[in-house]
DNA sequence: TAATTGTTGTGTAATAATAACACAAAGGAG
DNA sequence: CTCCTTTGTGTTATTATTACACAACAATTA
């Protein structure tokens, strides 16, 4: 039986000038930048706790994952403080406009951080990797109108590869099709064709198991 | 700022028979078991706490990891507690004689379990599955001297597919070597060439990712 | 309006991985 | 010595992956 406060935070990743970005938040005054974060109340869940956050900037909980259970006894000087940190992926068009400070932050590209709020980052965006493969994670960030270049780009990003247009397109045509529109935005080339995941599931893995 | 009792709970898994098995605990006179488990001290972290449970069982860290945080506000009607899962791989030899009763489970025959214990290894068996198809932790179930017969049965029960014996093989050999010694267990057959992986760490993946 | 620049879109052939398949060899039990 | 069970082995067909070059499109500039 210990007298705690238990920490939850939030680690929101969306897609942003086809870069993975994260959330972060920055009080008045402070030089550093810190986490959306809560603390756990007697009678809700940590779940609850996080969805309350997701309420507060309007953001679907569908993605809402569990990370990481922070605990060092020293990570908060003043109490024990216990954090138990989430993951969101949202939508690149989600993002509303709030009355504190905020910024998408390249994942590689970190700020000064309050207290070990960078660590907790840095393991999300192990987590995030790992949920990325998963198709169904991809389609939240890319609900519709994604170019194949914009979802290569990613694929590139989180494995850390360069991948082949061509072969990727062959890989990846299957599971898409074509809206009929192009993008608006110019890249200043030829403008690419818009894509939705087809609707089916796709149970198909892109990693190949033996059998 | 709450206050509350933060449990964790140990999720022991070995091989055993051919089967992947869970250790649970029983006390004296309950009905139902339970995961070995321990309640946080204001002064340790929460892996400190894990590993204080390993080390009562003479067991390596290793392969300790966090699984997941339990807080629904009524899992325990008494006082609010939190749980926080941890899962350990351990090898087929290392279990000791303790003076309280404990037994091996299958993991896809878990008995009565006592308050929500159920549920936390239900969780923690998928993470177990996604643990095991990394070759490192194979390792810890596999020091040395597995057959691979015994190999391909864990992929089999892990990926829940079938794996032609031939196939398999063609795609493990490449990964061990011959110790020299025969299975001197019988198996009702033919006794089965002993292994150990090879030194060098295996990065290829069994997974084959677009390039 | 023609040329330039940057990005997207497309096919084929070589190589590698996977899947499907059957029978002989080793040991234990009777 | 025969039967039973399990292990060990090779080849071929199919599928997936890799490597690779040029034309099409839109915006910008000359």
């Amino acid at each position: 039986m210990i007298e705690c406060q238990i920490e939850v935070f939030l680690n929101i990743f969306t897609m942003d000038e086809n870069k993975l970005k994260i959330l972060l938040l920055k009080k008045e005054g402070s030089s550093t930048w810190r986490l959306p974060s809560r603390l756990l109340k007697i009678d809700e869940s940590l779940e609850a706790s996080a969805t309350k956050i997701c309420n507060k900037f309007k953001l679907k909980v569908d993605s809402l994952k569990e990370c990481h259970t922070f605990s060092a006894v020293n990570r908060n000087k003043e109490r024990r403080t216990i954090a138990v940190s989430y993951m969101l992926i949202i939508n690149k068009y989600s993002l509303k406009n709030y009355d504190f400070e905020y910024e998408l932050f390249d994942i590689n590209s970190i700020p000064k951080m309050a207290f070990d709020h960078g660590s907790i980052i840095a393991n999300a965006v192990d987590c995030l990797k790992r949920e990325l493969l998963n198709l169904n994670n991809l389609k939240i960030i890319f609900p519709a109108d994604f170019t194949l270049p914009e979802l290569q780009k990613i694929y590139e990003e989180v494995l850390n590869i360069d991948i082949d247009r061509r072969n990727f397109r062959k890989k990846f045509l299957p599971l898409v099709v074509e809206t009929g529109d192009k993008n608006e935005l110019p890249t200043g080339g030829r403008p690419a064709k818009l894509y939705r995941f087809i609707d089916k599931n796709i149970e198909r893995n892109l990693f190949n198991v033996i059998k």
